[in-house]
DNA sequence: TGTCACAATTTTGTATACAAAAAGAAAAGC
DNA sequence: GCTTTTCTTTTTGTATACAAAATTGTGACA
């Protein structure tokens, strides 16, 4: 086994550590990793070609951040939410993201309207094509571009954070394609409400947004 | 040197990691570790007794809740910010305990009013003393009890880091004795909006208490 | 004096080893 | 049959070793 403390044979450019971070939170983003599947430390290693240490340490890091919890029983788990949990999460969300949108459509620039409008542009284009997994990225990106949009990094990051935390939950409400496309036209008018610059229009909108979102994921989990 | 994987030598019940992270915690927390200063893993195992495997942990997992960045330059660092970065992090704090203020305000409960009224009185009593570090934990308290008064955890937990990420700076601004007296005093009207259970008035409170603790951090740093 | 090269040192990331704890399985008792 | 007890296996937490990278120090040379 290799020693090399970056070891770039396949052309990555971070730690080994940091690769298994994002290797998980894609595949539990993706749902490919679902709410309460365990994750071995000895099978992570073997599988990334790795020793425990450095998934051990992605580990703890995702632990940390909530998007997996250890040692309820033994093990770690992908963060797994009761109807009232999930419940929470999603109230948290909401003044999140509302207060988000609300910040957004004040401080909107030339340039982060447009980075909103091309992330609608790709999920528009997914969407059609019926590709989840791309729609899945493409979604995100919208997301991010909002958060981004508020020019405030510290908010942009919890928003992010809820937003890991709950998409192995809203993964399960994209199936069909006609899901993706309904998904894609929601946005459609939340941009309008952002893009209108009244804050308090901006910040309904989100919550409506959300709230849609939100029942739509209890009724896929 | 001992390789018990949890040393309860001194009769603490937590593994070794998550002493060294709390501990370091409780440091930053009353500014005895200030922002910017070095952490170096072999000089913290040195001092904790451990090896820098447990080190290595607790610092990753501060440095994933954004208490400690690492890999700027080299080492991991207490997280310092402008005051343009902190000017941000308390917008984004502001929304977060308006949030807070707001929800409590509408589900507040007579454990939850007596949780509050006892960290209060906590917080008059050390501010009466001048007993500084124990005003700290006081003020800590105070502001907890309000976050479990919304009744939401996720909430709480963000509201919480937030509170831990800025504890340096804000610890600067409580000197003197008048110092935590005004701090304890601004309490009250804080309490009394909450009790009112107006939620635009809590709200409104919080606003300006947040408005205010910024500015005076602000002047401390 | 400044700057470039290169050697010495420190710091990081990872691998591996191992002991304690926990979980699981098998055996003994009632 | 159902508990309890003891033995085995797995899993965790920590220590230690080591190589690659980064930093610092040092001296040659212009």
């Amino acid at each position: 086994m290799l020693k090399s403390a970056t070891n770039r044979i396949d052309g990555q450019k971070h730690s080994m550590a940091k690769r298994i971070e994002q290797a998980l939170l894609e595949e539990i983003g993706t749902g490919d990793l679902g709410p309460g599947q365990r994750l071995d430390e000895t099978g992570l290693a073997r599988r990334f070609g790795a020793s425990r240490t450095p998934v051990r340490e992605a580990l703890s890091r995702l632990a940390a951040q909530g998007i997996l919890v250890q040692g309820e029983k033994r093990g770690v788990f992908v963060a797994e939410y009761s109807r009232e949990e999930l419940s929470q999460i999603f109230e948290a969300m909401h003044e999140i993201e509302a207060a988000c949108a609300r910040i957004a459509s004040q401080r909107l620039t030339l340039l982060s309207r447009s980075e909103i409008e091309a992330a609608q542009a790709a999920c528009v284009a997914a969407a059609e094509s019926g590709d989840r997994p791309q729609y899945l990225r493409a979604n995100e990106s919208f997301h991010l571009a909002i958060y981004r949009a508020t020019g405030n990094p510290y908010i942009a990051e919890i928003a992010s954070e809820f937003r890991r935390r709950t998409g192995p939950f809203r993964a399960k409400k994209f199936e069909t394609r006609d899901d993706l496309l309904a998904s894609a036209r929601s946005h459609e008018e939340l941009i309008n409400d952002i893009f209108s610059e009244d804050s308090a229009t901006a910040s309904r909108s989100m919550r409506s947004h959300m709230t849609a979102s939100f029942l739509e994921t209890l009724k896929a989990n």
